[in-house]
DNA sequence: AGGATATAGATTTTT
DNA sequence: TCTATATCCT
């Protein structure tokens, strides 16, 4: 092959890939392999080389900032304008797919998204009008299993319900659904399912899309669900007699890294794509320019534990680096503050924060690791919070908003009836839900209806007609407004923004400081700035959509250089020079409910090797030997993953670094107030050291009070449970 | 309507 | 142990 100014720079396997004739692929992109890099420049080829047009081409992600990423990079590469492009997250585009079809697909055309929890708060109502036993029948439980059926494309007359269980959930997915779709709402798994029915029920409209996009790329296609594959396969016409057009499907993804099977993820897709597809051409790129050999061959190492896997193995042709090291804690407040004191030791040496992670596997886990980050005055971030269209005041701002655009939104309306309070009660809604039943109608119609009819009297049909008029005149009033002014008239004129400034405190002041934000995010969302969405849409309709399928990851001050905490789950696509991975302990590490169940094990050893490679020159792994878990101290080993690590690449940490625990504030912790943790060690024990006693056995130091020989050591013994003895006296041996 | 008290439940997360 | 929610009071 000739060099071309795309193929520049690239390895051979990412130069097969990017300059492939027109063919089904399967990249297998290792961690740190390149992979969006040879999406984009595969993109940019088609375009330049084989003379596609944008307009012909697909390309599906899972997050809103993979699918910016990508067309962000093919603009770069190509300068051109990429808006005929359909790039996006596969929920985005169902979603316009259903907005371009909304009649064929029996939807209003300013049908509105329930996110997951309007979702759970639509099911709790439901079930509480099923007269379901609470205690038995869960409105979380529900919604997972509603979920659970939708992501395999199942309806609820697809449910035999042979057991009473499925019976009675198939009860609550059929009245659900009856709900959602009488108000005109569509949630997430329903935005991928309804799309795959418009396009597998629909011939024309399928085959207008088959002609129109000859190619698909879809990137992370080992977290696809049922669903998603399924449309893949609908829309490149795949297994269809006669066709008079040639569609061509790229598929990249790691198998190896696939870590939501718990939501649905069918890490088969990839084997099935081979076998749904002709002549499909698989490229591995192995070549690793991210991490250190010795990352690379420890993460290796542990995932070569796992079978049925399509085989890779990362290289890298950069230096061998330090070894890994690993900390043995005594417990979890030990563990945080030796990562403190060696991001304080990295960060003298004049590294910044910002390239430090800490990577746990629950969030529970992060509250001990910020005290300690807290503690030596080491700035910190947590990935993952609650965004900022997801805040309370923020969606009850949002569902007036939904009811003047669609009035039948009964999950908006049930939000905002009585926020702020206007003495709409518990009793008036009943009736009012009552009557939407009997009456077939939403929420707002029988509201409206029953206190004109006179069914609601005195305080409460004036109290409802009030809310009725509210509504009415606020669309009437800001009908022709800006988007901005629309939202700060509805967010004062309903007293929204006055409740909130009653309310006192400083979450308060940030709900009311979130709401003018939100006038803010109105001023500056601009319809025509976003690329694919063309079609007619009201500049409301936009935003709502702009808010449920795209809540707003980043926050403020992100630029501020400190430290990244994060779940392992989270970390996945991220890089850093220096990654703690902490809490690498059995039962936590992998998880306890995976040891429990077939398969699950495999994923937590991917979610390890997705850790592992994350780190770019330095990898910690730490784990306590004691943990509180809810509340209980629990004794810990360290995880089997570690095991699995070939012992030339790991350093054991012996003992703390004497600065670490210079600590001043005796308040701080809960264990060893008054002496020092050097002048125990002198006694020749360490915390979490097995030792031996002539009558009691063998057990583990917990804990300790004084110094020298005459301190006392408190041992659990692994048959005697814990004891207090004085290590004079005890003639404990080290074992 | 709001405050105090009991009780269950507690991986992982994007859309 | 901590948290979110349910229920019971006033």
């Amino acid at each position: 092959m000739t060099s071309h100014p795309l193929l520049e720079q690239l390895n051979d396997k990412q130069c097969a890939a990017v300059g492939a004739p027109e063919r089904h692929m399967l990249v297998l992109a290792g961690a740190g392999s390149g992979k969006t890099r040879v999406l984009v420049h595969r993109i940019a080829w088609l375009m330049q080389e084989l003379h596609l047009s944008p307009y012909s081409i697909m390309a599906v992600t899972f997050t809103n900032k993979a699918a910016a990423e990508m067309r962000g990079r093919v603009e770069d590469l190509v300068g051109s304008s990429t808006r005929a492009m359909w790039i996006g997250t596969f929920h985005g585009l169902a979603h316009r797919l259903l907005r371009a079809h909304y009649m064929d697909v029996g939807l209003p055309q300013n049908f509105q998204i329930l996110d997951s929890d309007d979702q759970q708060r639509m099911l709790k109502r439901i079930m509480r009008s099923l007269n379901l036993d609470e205690k038995r029948w869960s409105p979380k439980q529900a919604q997972w299993f509603i979920n659970a059926k939708k992501d395999e494309g199942l309806r609820p007359h697809h449910l035999d319900g042979y057991d009473f269980n499925e019976r009675t959930y198939k009860e609550i997915y059929d009245a659900y659904q009856v709900a959602c779709d009488r108000a005109g709402l569509v949630d997430f798994a329903e935005l991928l399912l309804r799309a795959h029915e418009l396009l597998r029920d629909n011939r024309i409209v399928r085959e207008h899309y088959q002609r129109r996009f000859r190619h698909l790329l879809v990137d992370e296609f080992q977290d696809t669900n049922s669903i998603q594959y399924a449309w893949i396969k609908l829309l490149s016409g795949a297994g269809e007699e006669k066709k008079e057009h040639q569609n061509f499907v790229t598929i990249v993804g790691d198998d190896d890294q696939s870590i939501y099977g718990w939501r649905g993820a069918k890490i088969e897709n990839i084997h099935q794509f081979n076998r749904d597809f002709p002549n499909v051409e698989t490229i591995r790129l192995e070549q690793n320019y991210r991490s250190t050999n010795t990352i690379l061959s420890a993460a290796n190492s542990v995932i070569a534990n796992n079978s049925d896997r399509l085989g890779k193995e990362l290289w890298t042709e950069g230096s061998t680096g330090d070894p890994i090291d690993l900390y043995a804690a005594y417990n979890e407040i030990d563990e945080a503050r030796y990562i403190s004191s060696q991001i304080e030791a990295w960060h003298e040496q004049g590294n910044a924060l910002q390239d430090v992670a800490l990577l746990y596997r629950s969030n529970a886990q992060s509250r001990v690791l910020e005290e300690a980050l807290l503690h030596a005055r080491i700035p910190y971030r947590i990935y993952g919070g609650l965004r900022f269209f997801d805040r309370q005041e923020v969606k009850d701002a949002l569902a007036y908003l939904r009811l003047l655009a669609n009035r039948d939104d009964d999950a908006a309306l049930e939000r905002v009836i009585n926020t702020p309070t206007r003495g709409i009660g518990a009793r008036t809604l009943d009736i009012v839900r009552e009557g939407a039943r009997q009456r077939g109608t939403s929420l707002w119609l029988a509201a409206k209806q029953l206190a004109t009819e006179k069914v609601l009297t005195g305080r409460a049909a004036n109290a409802v007609l009030a809310f009725v008029d509210l509504i009415e005149q606020l669309e009437d009033e800001t009908g022709d407004y800006s988007l901005g002014r629309q939202v700060d008239t509805v967010i004062k004129s309903s007293g929204l923004m006055a409740m909130y400034q009653a309310e006192k405190g400083e979450k308060a002041e940030t709900r009311v400081e979130n709401l003018k934000e939100l006038v803010n995010a109105c001023d500056n969302f601009d319809q025509l700035d976003r690329p694919g969405e063309e079609e007619e849409l009201s500049p409301l309709n936009g935003f709502l959509a702009h808010a449920a399928l795209e809540s707003g990851d980043e926050q403020a001050d992100e630029h501020q250089d400190a430290v990244q905490l994060m779940t392992l789950h989270s970390a996945k696509g991220l890089e850093f020079p220096l990654v703690f991975m902490c809490g690498v302990e059995e039962g936590l590490f992998p998880s306890q409910q995976s040891l429990d169940e077939a398969g699950r094990l495999a994923e937590e050893r991917r979610l390890c090797y997705v850790g592992m490679t994350r780190a770019m020159q330095k990898l910690v792994i730490s784990y306590a030997e004691n943990r509180r878990v809810y509340g209980q101290e629990k004794l810990h080993t360290a995880s089997r993953f570690i095991a699995e690590i070939p012992s030339e690449n790991l350093h054991h940490v012996r003992m703390q670094s004497r600065r670490s625990f210079s600590t001043d504030t005796p308040s701080y912790g809960r264990f060893h107030t008054g002496a020092s943790h050097e002048a125990f060690e002198e006694t020749g024990f360490q915390l979490g050291q097995r030792v031996r006693h002539v009558k009691f056995g063998e057990g583990t130091v917990l804990n300790y009070e004084g110094s020298g020989p005459q301190s006392r050591i408190q041992v659990n013994f692994d048959d005697l449970g814990s004891k207090w003895l004085v290590v004079a006296y005890a003639r404990l041996e080290r074992c």
